[in-house]
DNA sequence: CATGAATGAGAATTCATTCAT
DNA sequence: TATGAATGAATTCTCATTCAT
């Protein structure tokens, strides 16, 4: 019983788990150590698994590295979805409703694109957006251009109720966007080791989304910005 | 004494043209394939210099990163004085006229920001900015820090004038530059191969000088952001 | 017992089979690659067979390698016995269907050695005669002397009638086998990509036998090798 | 004065040298050893030279090996050279002088091509005419090819004084060629450590040329070829 | 017994750095 | 002072062979 317990699992992906070894170890260290930085001898051994097995089951560095990048850039759909959660199920009446909810977007994006992990491919995939063009527009489209598209799904219906006055949505979800992250972004790809706490990122949410209703809000709430703090 | 006083010009001469072409021909090879993916080898060749005058000048491949990458960020100063002069020297005094002064600015920035070798900088740095922090630090410093300082500076004397009503300039200056700047720079971060032409660089300008007007034109000018296009 | 001789049949079919197997893809990869250029990963997996497979079989690389050459060495047999079949049963019994018949000879002694994988296989041998010299004698004898011995045994009858003036039977059947195979065997050795159409090989053949019987042929038909074409 | 004599020739070679004890010991790898069977490690080592020197003069393992090559075909010529002077300057006018004249080609030709380096050369190329055609394409014209155009060459005048009776030159010389080569070259190839010694290269160009001479001297002389021994 | 993993070495090639000339 | 050579290690990748399951 307990032979076929441990057995069963095993015996099917014994092989897988030797695979997702080497991945793991591949990805932390490609992360942080960039690709040349990176030796397959470093991987096997971070992994604990043979060389041989390494090779085994990609072709070459090469190979590796792209199926990692791809992985990982598929995941930042992950944060997409996350993000469109935050901003709630039920539509927002008022003015003063909306901006909390673009706060809490506003944050939500902030937190998911801050987030160590994502930095460091955001920095690797740039890195190497010269040596791998294909890696770095599979990463854009499926990050930063996802992530604009969800947000100009979460806005739509607010154009329609009329609480926001927008005649090109995708570039007021641009806007929006970058209003929220690029401080922070910018300043985090730079300097690792000075994230924005949570303090200061739900001040950054805040001025990005009075800014963002400044030029984006119906006029009946326009008196709001004027008399702020 | 004599003769050093003969030799030393030619000597210095001489020497300082090598370094250079050292510089030159590093600079161009770091851009291009990175730390880890340039040789001294190549540099030496490039520079048409011998290794053993590339290591008389530079004490080992790390100084010379540092060196030009140093270099290079302090030029960044030359875009910030260019984008001032974008901003022209008197006053605009109608809303017009300051619109059209920050879509200058704003175009400004972006062709500062998008020429090539700039952001190909800006991607060497991101790329070693866990190998070498204090050269992204101060990078980020002399970049986009002072960039935003410079559109703080433009931005001024309007909201003196009451054309702007802001109270934290600051804050105000990040979001005109980064609602220029972010879309087109993300995504020449990821893909370099399609940068913008001037014709979509225009658009973005006014959009980002739009919607920052939008937000931060005084009350008196806000009907003109309601019939746009 | 009758386990056995029921389960030997399939046991050992099978064994056999994957044996034969893994000879047959060696082969082809030692003749295409040669011994060093070959791989056991390789002819595992062209056999379709696991590696232990392969080194159940045969203790090592070297071992495979030599029975194969063996094997094929004794395949030269077969070439023997077909030119001494295309030399005919019955006697011939005037000079020009003795030339008629030697042409036979030459020509299907072409054709057996121009084949490809024989072709490869002299090449083979030819390239480990320092590394495997065992093999080189051994290939050696079973190919080009019993080749020549053949030929000897045609030739015979013939020096008996009279049709024939040899004294070094052994001599002139080496000078028939050379004259007819040298040249193209020679070119085809170096310059596998152009091996002699059917026209050449004929022109060859004949050639190779009007000389032969010049120095060899009876007096009596001396004649015949002035007037030719 | 030592120092001048020592350093002259040094220092305008210093490079040179290296170069020529990299292409030597490479040289004598490859034959022995073969392409496959020769490491750069060894190479270098061999030379006394060290694998940066190896790989500063030739690109790569391949470079090298086709550069040696090539070389060595070239050399060729000289043992043609030496055939065309082995057959002397003056005509022979009697049948008895042109076989002996024709002997001395004969062996003049298989010395040549029986050397050891000259035969290991020939096994490389063979060995290596799938990886590396145009090399075996090359190396056939400039050997060979070339060998066989010098006997031509030797035979000319003798047909056209009559010694000869030859429709075809270069087939007679072509008969020639292997008549004499054939029987020792094949089993050379085969079984290098059991070259004929003088006697037997005697006997086997005696043998050759009066086959030869059989088939394609001047009716006058027929009787010759009856009554030998 | 047969598959995947492991081993341990070796090969081609490159690199940063240092001597020697 | 500057050039070519040398050094010594590292890197990618492959191989023959052997365990472990």
């Amino acid at each position: 019983m307990s032979m076929s317990e441990d057995l069963e699992p095993v015996a099917l992906g014994r092989t897988e788990q030797k695979r997702r070894a080497i991945l793991e170890a591949a990805t932390s260290l490609f992360l942080r150590n960039g690709f040349r930085g990176t030796s397959m001898d470093e991987i096997a051994s971070l992994a604990a698994v043979s060389k041989q097995t390494v090779y085994k089951q990609f072709a070459d560095k090469e190979s590796l590295f792209r199926e990692i990048i791809r992985g990982a850039s598929a995941n930042s759909d992950a944060v997409v979805a996350f993000i469109a959660s935050a901003f709630g199920a039920e539509a927002a009446t008022t003015r003063d409703e909306l901006e909390a909810r673009l706060r809490g977007v506003a944050r939500a994006y902030l937190d998911g694109v801050l987030q160590p992990r994502v930095l460091s491919l955001r920095r690797l995939v740039i890195a190497e957006a010269e040596q791998f063009p294909d890696l770095a527009v599979d990463y854009y489209r499926q990050g930063p251009s996802t992530g604009i598209g969800a947000v100009a799904g979460c806005l739509e219906p607010y154009v329609e109720s009329g609480l926001l006055v927008v005649d090109d949505l995708h570039a007021a979800a641009t806007h929006f966007a970058y209003l929220s992250l690029s401080v922070a972004l910018d300043r985090a790809l730079f300097i690792p080791s000075q994230l924005p706490g949570p303090a200061e990122r739900e001040r950054l949410a805040a001025a990005a989304v009075r800014t963002f209703l400044g030029a984006y809000g119906s006029a009946s709430g326009a008196e709001a910005s004027a008399p702020r703090d």
